[in-house]
DNA sequence: GTCTATAACCTGATAGAC
DNA sequence: GTCTATCAGGTTATAGAC
């Protein structure tokens, strides 16, 4: 068993090229490149090159492509879920909850577009299978909860919560997943400018918060 | 010269088995399958098995996997556009206009579910290539026409409307394209089923029309 | 028009050297 | 830990029979 004599604590340190910071290298480039193709479509290939590493290598930290893909998924959902707790939403009066959960969102997708574009592909091409239900009912359990306290105090309208959040989280991830297809319609400009990003991120606070209050 | 022969006029009928319906089932097995997999992914074999012919009979009729993918595309987009010019919501008062584009764009998402698919594939995976902008300014056109036309008018508040718009179409397709992550919301109930269907559609226009009204 | 057979290539995954 | 080399399987696309 000489896996042991790897692992010896009395030098941590110089595991040849270190071992943590490759697979995060690695969990990267995966994002990357699964946030374009998919997991079917994606290219070991391309993951290992972008990382500056061989195929093999990857085998080395992941047993398969699904494993890896799994690993990617969860790291990428984990950072999303830690938002909404750090937030403290439930000392907020709705309408205020709603208005910085609705930033927040915004904000987190501009700083990293592969995360609605994941979660997309994950949906239209492996029917939710790697999708962690748990995560996605914390998110929408949180708006969901917003909008019912929002109705009993008389802050928002009467309106179907669940279908009103689906509504809220496709509003603030289609310009960032679409972005490809809408760059027609700003010709010269950049989506992900500081410009295009900020009034964006305006008018939709607006729409959503216009629809929902009384 | 064997090959004019088999075109002869005098007997149009029986070209061995229909080249016209075989095509147009090729492209609908297309449809199916790009929706799911996206352009690189999809696998000619797949196509062709759903259509009861082999991959050779699809290179008869297409030159390519990327010509293939390009008339599934156009074919798809030109039945969408269709209905914009047939609304004719330039009669209609902005309000009523954009509530009747809603629905439309609703009802034409949930009997076609692929189109919102393969258009997100479209953007992420090819980055828009193949997307006609064309066909895309037309639709945010007639949606932007609707905006201006109520702020005018006063029906409408003061709003950007391209990125109204585009939050508009976000809204309209969420749902549909990423409906196998969001099942999990409503536990035994199909998103596609009469009932679902039927409030979504309700809560989305509500949502939208309060959104944009002064 | 549609088939079978095959060419040419690409991809996930493993074995073994260093 | 990372590499080279390689296998087995699958993919697009074409050639030629019927």
């Amino acid at each position: 068993m000489p896996v042991i004599n790897k692992q010896k604590t009395t030098k941590s340190t110089n595991q040849s090229r270190n071992s943590e910071a490759t697979r995060n290298q690695l969990l990267d480039a995966a994002e990357a490149e699964f946030a374009v193709t998919g997991l079917i479509a994606a290219r070991m290939e391309a993951i290992a090159a972008q990382t500056g590493v061989t195929k093999a290598t990857i085998y080395y930290y992941f047993q398969s492509k699904e494993e890896l893909y799994q690993a990617m998924l969860e790291r990428c959902l984990v950072g999303m879920l830690g938002l909404a707790e750090q937030l403290q939403l439930d000392c907020l009066p709705p309408d205020a909850a709603l208005v910085k959960l609705l930033a927040t969102m915004l904000q987190c997708m501009s700083e990293n577009p592969h995360v609605g574009s994941i979660l997309c592909l994950e949906a239209v091409q492996n029917k939710g299978k790697y999708y962690p239900k748990q995560l996605g009912n914390i998110l929408y359990g949180t708006i969901i909860e917003i909008l019912e306290r929002g109705m009993l105090s008389g802050a928002f309208r009467q309106l179907e919560p669940r279908h009103t959040a689906v509504n809220i989280v496709g509003t603030c991830s289609f310009y960032f997943t679409a972005q490809e297809n809408l760059k027609y319609l700003w010709p010269g400009k950049r989506l992900l400018g500081k410009e295009l990003l900020q009034s964006h991120t305006q008018e939709s606070i607006d729409l959503i918060m216009a629809g929902v209050r009384n």
